[in-house]
Order: structure tokens, then C-alpha cells, then sequence
DNA sequence: CGACTTTGAGATAGCGCTATCTTAGTAATC
DNA sequence: GATTACTAAGATAGCGCTATCTCAAAGTCG
């Protein structure tokens, strides 16, 4: 007897779609694909024949068969940021539904998880790739060139040939604060930096930039590869305010740092506004409602999700253009603290 | 001319291994899965020609053939709770290194969904499941019976034959807050719960309990379908307040409630514990913090994750019993705040 | 020492789909 | 009306791996 390989998956298999629909399972195929050369009455009696066999397409087989998966990979500097948590539901929400299976990426703000990632997902081979930033490891970006996987960058901007990235000037950014700060009276300023990715330095630069411009000088910075966090804020404000008792006002590069400074304001009796003037970046849920209520930056993280997810999807596709900057802006966000 | 399907992946294939390590295929792949009845010899030819070509595996053909995949499904209610993200990078941590693809399912603690999440997930023939708890839809229950995928259950408890779970009693959680609030001498107390999943309703009936076993009874129970948030906690915190002058002790079944009810104490100078004794639960960063620091229930939600990812695997290889529960406990934090 | 396990490596045959190539059948062109 | 040009549906041939089956070589034993 000729040997076959039972498996008993049970589960129904595109033959047996074809069989019921009285096609061939390559007609099968095209219709359940939707292509258009297949009789529309046709496509109709093996949409049925699937639906009565509750068939579920076998994405494996269709991923070796025609060497492209439906899957694209995001990846992203951190889960614990909330910021991105809402930029990955954003991305979700648009590619799901559309029947894109999502891949998300933790690398944990490491450039040598993200190169690893990257390695490891490209052997999935992903229909696209969402990330996070154009800093990363020389290696990583070969990888990706080399697989000629369609990119989309989120959250920063760089208008380059090739490049599709949807974000906000964080530069810009930094500069608004700076300027508020500045129209406020106040004139020690500091900047305070955690993670030190990317993104703070540009929020950095455009801040620096903008005091320098309006005549003045940064009066202190504190940038510390520390993971932002609520107690960090308390650590660092502790700090500020003993070694550095002139600063009148101070931008945390994350609201989690301005939770904690609040707090312990609060406990210490320092005054904010009043005494010192708070400015928090994100404005991530809880700013609002903060004693005294945080001034930040609004950034269009879900947007940015939406639009990027998109665009590549656009790219993929083929309705796209391989070069475009979608600026989606910020807002800031005056409230009591400043 | 023969026809051969030109892809041009540039992809080295274990064709190509096995012909470098002079073996046939079949034992370059035995090799590279560390298949016992292999030659040491042999194979260490094998992982040399496979470094040398830096081959990858393809996820799809390997799928394929074996009716299995290297992927594992985690569905959680909520990425937005920073709970959830913390049970989930561990789940990572110990998954990943192993090999294993993570598939995330966020269901938006909503059962239709979960089953849809399901339904789709499961034709990627996962090789496991990682569920949140046992409140899910008939259906979806089926589903996951009928797959024969090895499943294992997150944050709750329960014994039952062929029922591997990892998580702590939800019910003795709210029971030791109710005591604690009741041995501070509060005696009107209030419960507030949101989102309402199945987990919020078992503290709640713990909590219940404890109240009526020591001789009281509840003053108040606020319960909405909302999801908690930080502002959700404000407006709560006010309807008591009004509504609910006497209150003198509240239970929020979340973090997020607490911080809003805080801040607007603050706010409205109602003095926590003075006036009103104030608990939160799952100790999420910044509860410490707070001001006042926030008395709240630490749960395991990282040692969940690690876990139950552990005990999955364990079944998956064999050497896993099909009959766990895992009590990792929780740890009532007591702080200012009662 | 010959019949009988063990063992390890290779040969073969798909897994369930889709890319290509063919081939009838139909339409268009002169 | 015959030649050319399309079209739509089917036949064929894998995608890159692994499950099974085969078979020769190497023990094992009474």
C-alpha cells in the first residue's frame, strides 16, 4: 500500500472545498483569494462549499507555498511605556481587521534585542515592518535593507529618499517647551532625561536650541540611562533640589518623572508653580488629574500608530509612494504646573 | 526545459547545509533539532555548515511539514493595564529564549472578541495557549477543547481535573482588604469595581465575606462596566463624597481608581486616612509613591507570567503534570493611605 | 556462529497551498 | 472565415521541511 501520513488534524483542507464546489482546487484557491479572473458564479458556489466546511486557510502552507506570510512585525522600544502600548493597539486595529497577523517586537530600548529581533522575524518573513526610530545598529539596518521587507518609521521624522515615516518634530517639541518655560519668567532651567534614547536627545536639542535662541542658557541637565519611572522623578527632583536650589523650572522628558517630582513637591512643600515650574512630556493618563495638574506635551501616539500602519499597507499594496513624512504634530498642554 | 519556480529568496535551505555537511537532508535536519540517533560527529558537521551558510529555518515549511508551529498564544483582557504588561514580558522572557514565537491576543475584556481571537489564532496551530482566567464563552470554550492545544490558566484558581493554573486567590485578596480596613475601625465601607471582569467580582465576593464573617456589613457598592482609569477614580471618589458622606474606608478594585480618588482628596482637602481610609490593589508602580503612599494588594503578576509559561512548557515536552494549580499568594502592602 | 534485535542514515513522500504553464473556448482583427 | 489575441479554468510542480519506511551495519545471544 502506498504510504501516506496520517495527521487527523481534522481540519478541512482547500482540496476538500474544491471537491464540494465541483471546481479544481486551483479555482478554489483564486476565489477564496479573490482574484479576479475566476466566474464570479464559481467564486460564489466555493465561498459556500468554505463556508460550509467552516475552511480556515492553513497560513503556513499558504506562507511556503507563495513565500510571503501575512504577518508584520512592530517593534517597539518598550511595553511598559504606555505611550507605545497605545500606538501597538492603534497599529493593531488597523491591520487585524484587515486580516494581517501582528508580530510586536520588545527590545527593550537595546539596539543589540533589536538587531536580534530583526533576525529572528525576518525568517518569518514579514509582509512589512513597523519601527520605532531611525537609531539603531548599523547591522540591523543592513539586515533589513537586505531583505527588501517594506519599512515604515514611527515617532520621528526624516525626510530621505525611500524613507515612509509618520511622527512629530521632536526637536519642535523640546523647543515649545523651552519657550513656555521661558514665557513663564522662568530662567534656571534644567532638563531632565531618563532612557536616553533617541527622541530625549532630540527633544534635548530643540529645547537647548531654543533657549539659546531666546539669549539664554540651560542652567542644569541631568540625563541617566535609568529606565523612567515615578520613583525616579522623586530621586531626581530630590536631587535638583538640593544640589541645584536655584532651578525655577524643570522639563522631565517623561511624564512618569514629573508624576514622581510632583509627589513628592507635595510632601516636601516645595510649591509648584509657584516655586517651581513643571513641565512633563506625553501627557500620558494621570497628567490631567495630577496635584497640581501637569503641564506636557501631547503627542499623537495612537495617530501615529493608525498612520503609519497605513501607509504601509499602502506600500504594500502598491498605492503608495516609497518616500513620505506624515508630520502628525504635538500639543502643548498648559495646565497648573507651570 | 523542466519548470522551476524562480523566488530568488536568497534564503539558504537545509538542502544546501546538508550538501556542504556531506549528509543527506533528512539528517542535517535531525542534526540542527538535536535529534538523539545522530552521529555527534555527524552533527557538529551539520551546525558547522549551518554557521557557515548562516542558515535560518523557514517557520512556514517547518510548520507545514511537522503540523506544528514554534508559536505560543498569550491572550490577555487588557495591554492597557499595565498589569497585564508585566505578566506578559514575562511570559516573553521565558518563551523567547526558548525558541518560541509569542502570539498576542488583547481581547479588550470583551468575549466576543476572545472567541474571534481564538478562532483565528487557532489555525496557526499554536503549540500552546496562555489564558486569562476561566470567565469566556461557551463557545470559545469548545474551541479550545476540540483544538486539543495544551492550555494553561493565568491570575485565577482553580482545581479541577486537566486544569493547569498559575495565579493566587482573587477571593482571599479581597478578603484581606476588608479585614485590614476593618481592623483600622472602619465600618462604613465602600467597594468600587470597574471594568467588572470576572476577577473584580471574585474580590469583591471575598471581600464581601470577610465583612459579614466579622460582624458587619457593607455600606456601599459601586460597580460600572467602565474600564478604570485614573479620572474614572476622580468621579467616583466625588459620587462618594456626595452621595456617601458617612463612607469611611473604600476598596478600589484597581490602582488607577485609588490614584484619581487621592489626588482629588488633595484636591478637596478630605484627609486620607483622617477622614477616609483608602485601598487599591495590584501595587502598580507609583502606588508607593502616592501622596498619601497608597496601602494596596501586590500581586505576582510577573511570577504568573513566568510560570505559567514554565508549566506550559512542561506539558508541552512531557514532563508536565495535566492537573496544576499554583497559588503564588499576594501580599497586602500597607501604607499611609489606611 | 547463524538467527535476531538494535541503530543510524538515507530514500521517499508528502504537509496544504500557490506560481506557472497549458489548453480549451471565446472574442477581435483584417 | 482563418489567424491572432485574450480569457478563464485546470494540470503540474513545487515551496522547504519532517514523518515514515527501508536497509545495511553492528551488536547480542544461546
Amino acid at each position: 500500500m502506498k504510504h501516506t501520513r496520517s495527521r487527523a488534524t481534522g481540519r478541512t483542507t482547500l482540496a476538500q472545498v474544491a471537491a464540494l464546489a465541483g471546481v479544481s482546487q486551483i479555482t478554489a484557491s483564486r476565489a477564496l483569494r479573490s482574484i479576479a479572473s475566476v466566474d464570479p458564479q464559481l467564486a460564489a458556489r466555493v465561498h459556500d462549499a468554505a463556508k460550509a466546511l467552516e475552511y480556515v486557510p492553513n497560513p503556513a502552507a499558504r506562507a511556503l507555498a507563495s513565500a510571503r506570510s501575512q504577518s508584520i512585525l512592530v517593534l517597539i522600544p518598550a511595553l511598559s511605556n504606555q505611550l507605545f502600548i497605545e500606538t501597538l493597539e492603534a497599529v493593531q486595529g488597523i491591520l487585524r481587521p484587515r486580516g494581517f497577523e501582528v508580530l510586536i517586537g520588545n527590545y527593550h530600548y537595546c539596539q543589540e534585542e533589536e538587531e536580534e529581533l530583526i533576525r529572528n522575524y525576518l525568517s518569518f518573513q514579514p509582509r512589512g515592518i513597523l519601527l520605532t526610530g531611525f537609531n539603531r545598529s548599523e547591522a540591523a539596518t543592513q539586515l533589513l535593507a537586505k531583505s527588501g521587507v517594506p519599512c515604515v518609521y514611527m515617532m520621528e521624522l526624516r525626510q530621505e529618499h525611500g524613507i515612509v515615516c509618520v511622527g512629530f518634530s521632536q526637536e519642535e517639541a523640546g523647543a515649545k517647551v523651552a519657550d513656555h518655560l521661558l514665557s513663564r519668567g522662568r530662567r534656571k532651567l534644567a532638563f531632565v532625561g531618563a532612557q536616553l534614547d533617541a527622541r530625549v536627545l532630540q527633544r534635548r536639542d530643540g529645547y537647548q536650541q531654543a533657549i539659546a535662541t531666546a539669549g539664554f542658557a540651560p542652567a542644569l541637565e541631568i540625563m541617566t540611562p535609568e529606565p523612567s519611572s515615578v520613583e525616579l522623578g522623586v530621586d531626581l527632583f530630590n536631587r535638583i533640589l538640593m544640589e541645584h536650589p536655584e532651578i525655577d523650572g524643570i522639563f522631565f522628558c517623561n511624564d512618569d518623572l514629573a508624576f514622581g517630582a510632583s509627589f513628592e513637591a507635595l510632601r516636601k512643600g516645595v510649591k509648584i508653580p509657584a516655586q517651581i515650574s513643571v513641565v512633563g512630556f506625553n501627557d500620558l493618563p494621570g497628567a490631567s488629574q495630577m496635584v497640581p495638574r501637569l503641564t506636557s506635551v501631547r503627542t499623537p501616539r495612537a495617530s501615529i500608530g493608525e498612520q503609519a500602519a497605513s501607509s504601509l499597507l499602502r506600500l504594500l499594496d502598491g498605492t503608495g509612494q516609497d518616500t513620505v513624512t506624515v508630520d502628525l504634530g504635538f500639543e502643548l498642554v498648559v495646565r497648573e504646573s507651570s
